[in-house]
DNA sequence: CGCCGTTTTGAGCCTAGTCAATGTACGTGG
DNA sequence: CCACGTACATTGACTAGGCTCAAAACGGCG
């Protein structure tokens, strides 16, 4: 279920299986969800990566700028937005983590980003403190971390190209086809986990321009709005491909 | 002369001299200047971190977007622009790198984006492949390759907000307050290497946007434009942080 | 001195933003 | 079961900030 990508991490998550996906390690932050017959079970010291499986409720937050980043997380299910606000409330969501991605790893002592969870999320949380003796002892750990954080960096700098030089269809175009690529399953249809704000301040529109460039693509027969609002249909992934410039 | 941050690079950078940095190894597409005594001195394989020494010229690509990932690499000096492309020409310069900043690192083996030297620029470079080794052997190299990247991703995520969300004028403060930061001496006057359209195109706005902004805020005494147009002094930064959101 | 790249300035336009109203889905409680 | 409330989404009319096109000024260099 949980899809790790290709240098895909297996041994710490791998305790998070679909059954077991609720089972919580009760951390100062996280919401309490019912508790399974492991929530309380001791911390075997297992070597090597031991991640603490955690789970958020729609809007719950992971982290906030500015405090003490204790905690990194690999997302196990559902999807984060994290994000940076301006003074006057104007926000920038930077990325969403789907499934696989890891957040919240910083240079500094203080995360330098807001995230969130978008819907019901289990992630595994990983202590800072032994970010460096994992990478140390753990080749395959360090690989892993190395390729995350140069995989965000890459997803960022694409997304800058997007932000600076894109206009509102060609942003449009570009977000479709890569949530398309990242959450579909047959490859045509994707179930949208975020609302028009969160496209809006992850594309630097706004909800307004976002909702009329969708009914656009619709009417030019590019997509297919399907009822609920959320769902998409891909129908002309061809000419999207065009407007993404 | 050549500052590496607080994490500094010392030990590798270390034989980059104001008097040797004219030394080149060659390289495929590096520029080759007037070879120096030690052009082609064999590389003894010295331990740990053996930089190559390299220079460039104004406008000279370090590496293209797609090319092989054979290097990457540390700003000795100089200043260089790492930007994409459109299909139609737009570009985006995602990072200006100053001296000590380290660029060029992939996940993959292409490098993602393209990097060119504004004016001349040294650098020291390191084989890809021996990044594995530099990292598995080298805990001080390998926290400031984490260090590096971890900091240009905050720098990323900081410049999407700019991007996303910000007008033309907050646009130019943040910029002008960063540089400022990065490359002034006396914290008063910067003597920026890039020009009009560069900034343009790291900022998300036309030349004539960001010529219309330096020129507003010098009428309104917030800064001071220099004769010839790349200097310029910072006279009222408190304003220019009123404006920057 | 004259050319060329860069910068500045101006006039008009266009894209996306703002403001406002309506529509739709869903959950709660009468 | 339906009325209502809330949150989210859509649509329309108008505005404005930044872009385009165009021309002139500036500065460096051969």
């Amino acid at each position: 279920m949980v899809d790790l990508g290709s240098e895909g991490y297996q041994a710490g998550i791998s305790s998070l299986s679909e059954d077991t996906a609720m089972q919580i390690r009760t951390a100062a932050h996280a919401t309490r969800f019912p508790t399974s017959p492991f929530a309380s079970r001791p911390d075997k010291a297992e070597k090597a990566p031991a991640g603490i499986p955690m789970a958020f409720g729609p809007g719950e937050e992971l982290f906030g700028e500015g405090d003490e980043a204790d905690f990194f997380y690999q997302v196990a299910s559902g999807a984060i937005r994290s994000y940076k606000l301006l003074s006057d409330g104007r926000r920038q969501i930077d990325a969403f983590h789907l499934p696989g991605d890891i957040l919240g790893i910083e240079a500094g002592e203080e995360h330098r980003f807001s995230a969130e969870a978008i819907g019901n999320v289990t992630v595994v949380a990983y202590r800072r403190s032994r970010l460096g003796t994992l990478i140390q002892d753990d080749p395959a750990f360090r690989d892993r971390i190395m390729t995350a954080t140069l995989r965000s960096l890459e997803r960022a700098y694409d997304h800058m190209l997007l932000l600076g030089r894109k206009g509102a269809q060609e942003k449009m175009a570009t977000f479709l086809l890569d949530m398309g690529q990242r959450l579909s399953k047959d490859d045509e249809t994707l179930e949208l986990p975020m609302t028009r704000a969160d496209i809006a301040d992850h594309l630097g529109l706004t909800i307004e321009t976002v909702s009329r460039t969708l009914s656009h693509f619709a009417r030019s027969g590019l997509i297919r709005l399907l009822p609920a609002g959320r769902s998409i249909g891909l129908c002309n992934k061809l000419a999207l491909r065009k407007l993404d410039a």
